[in-house]
DNA sequence: CGCCAATAGATTGCCAGTCTATGTATTGCG
DNA sequence: CGCAATACATAGACTGGCAATCTATTGGCG
């Protein structure tokens, strides 16, 4: 599914997808692309994993979303709710609290020169 | 199980667990105690998922472990073996790319202060 | 014109892995 | 003496991603 260790990237998902759609409305096809360029090639998000977790964001109302059957090619938009931004920016939130336990548990064994020069 | 989002900790429980390992020996109690402690109260791991964990890193020559019952309270050390070493040493690494990744995707959502005053 | 690749959406079944619950036994404190 | 903490372990349920598969459209190439 990636480059990156798939163990990782599983429970940040739903936050990626969500991060995509947070520039506005998108159809499937096009968060895949979007995640794709976004991580630098690294997530390469399947179908098999990306509709079922778009169908539970609909099904929690963090995303609302539309048919557009006006060319042959439908397409089904998707768009972040009110309560999907809200959810979007706690679970940000909850990353980076992760992250920096993780930072903190991991302890000297990173190396902590992450800025590039 | 913890405090922090447990979709987000699952990828890396191993990862903690090895990394707490490198300190040298310990049982699997101990384990538990210094997680906890070095996450600041915010990792509880149960047994039940810890001890899965260290069957699976002993049966792939992660860790080595001795039983110890020279006292009545039997315990079972484990210790990191080499390639064990080299294992962390890869997902440590594994995780910073993650981190950096995922950090690009979400861009402009996080908040670009993470050092303390 | 026919075929294939890319686009576009979706589902099914499998499997890995965590969590809850439970079980056993020891030690020390009140 | 009983209970809480220590200490290890497993069984079964449940969740969730992934591979495989399906349908259909569009556009380009031979």
């Amino acid at each position: 599914m990636s480059s990156l260790n798939p163990e990782l990237v599983r429970g940040s998902l739903d936050l990626m997808i969500l991060s995509v759609l947070s520039d506005g409305a998108q159809y499937g096809y096009l968060i895949q692309q979007k995640l794709k360029a976004a991580s630098g090639e690294m997530i390469e998000l399947k179908a098999g994993t990306m509709y079922p977790i778009l169908h539970r964001l609909e099904s929690n109302k963090l995303v609302r979303c539309r048919w557009d059957e006006s060319t042959g090619r439908r397409r089904k938009w998707y768009e972040l709710t009110v309560a999907g931004k809200k959810h979007l920016k706690k679970r940000v939130g909850e990353w980076q609290a992760y992250v920096q336990c993780l930072q903190r548990i991991l302890g000297p064994l990173v190396d902590p020169s992450p800025q590039p020069a």
